[in-house]
DNA sequence: GTCTATAATTTGATAGAC
DNA sequence: GTCTATCAAATTATAGAC
């Protein structure tokens, strides 16, 4: 993986948290990159392989953070969790990579349709796992959706007092 | 608003809670009814018109819903929300309208926009009514995030079972 | 209200030269 | 790895006849 696909992703990525799968096309990336959409397509195939790409690469570095962020105790998972995904929304509004995609399931491929659910899944088993005893599943559920709704709505309202209002209660 | 346009409303509902605002054209559209695109730019000069128009038209049914299901107390209101969503969840796995919308927000007409803050902003302020108190708005914030996560979860991994586990302690 | 016809643009993807 | 050139299809929208 080079500089250039590198940088493919790292555009890609913004394009989709800003307006969804559809909202770039290859030429869009080339030009913006100074090149023609037919050298994007050297570097990905197609759009699916892309995006499936750039979903793999964003959970690897969402658990790294979170990881990297907290000790294994309780709550300081779920503060690590609130303040990554609250660091993005403060930067430029934009709410979860997955969380977006997830609106347009019906137009992705399924090896998109498939990173995507492993995101969850990958994070929902991490937070179970630290959070621990018999009610783990279902807090780690909560505090996943909980977050995931506190971006949309902030989003919508565009004001992130209420991913915070939203997300209070959690930690 | 005759019954031409009510069914055309309804089947781009139908599209844009499977697949997003770019998942259907005024063509689908015009298939589906047996007519011819020019015909549906009749009942709607835009889409943007059409979309705003449908999302309008949700936010009305869903609040006049919740109403109907629900006395004027907090548990009642948190259930009735939360059944309200569930409903469609379980009948044909689709998540919420405006919750689908935002996530395309960076190429959705102005118009569009300001009727999905609108919606958000009739539930929230409905819920904060209900349940009053010094933490009501800060309650019915994350009450409204949580179902739309736990939508969006239960999307991602084609089980309702994970909006039960995100909701359950909600009411 | 519906039609035919069409404009103007964009899209994902491919073939093959350099 | 990047290019030119191109394809086939789809998109939003409009003009004007019936």
């Amino acid at each position: 993986m080079n500089e250039t696909a590198q940088r493919l992703m790292d555009m890609a990525e913004a394009h989709i948290r800003h307006a969804g799968y559809r909202g770039f096309s290859f030429r869009d990336l080339a030009a913006e990159l100074g090149i023609r959409s037919a050298s994007v397509h050297h570097h990905f195939p197609t759009k699916g392989t892309l995006v499936a790409a750039v979903v793999r690469r964003y959970g690897d570095r969402f658990l790294a953070t979170v990881a990297s962020r907290s000790s294994e105790t309780e709550d300081d998972a779920i503060s690590a969790y609130r303040s990554a995904f609250r660091t993005a929304l403060e930067r430029d509004g934009r709410m979860c990579l997955c969380g977006v995609l997830t609106a347009e399931t019906g137009v992705l491929t399924p090896e998109v349709v498939e990173e995507i659910r492993s995101f969850f899944r990958r994070c929902i088993d991490d937070l179970t796992r630290r959070i621990g005893g018999s009610e783990a599943a279902a807090r780690a559920y909560h505090v996943m959706a909980t977050l995931e709704g506190g971006m949309m709505l902030a989003r919508a309202y565009r004001d992130i007092g209420a991913f915070d209002q939203a997300t209070a209660s959690l930690a």
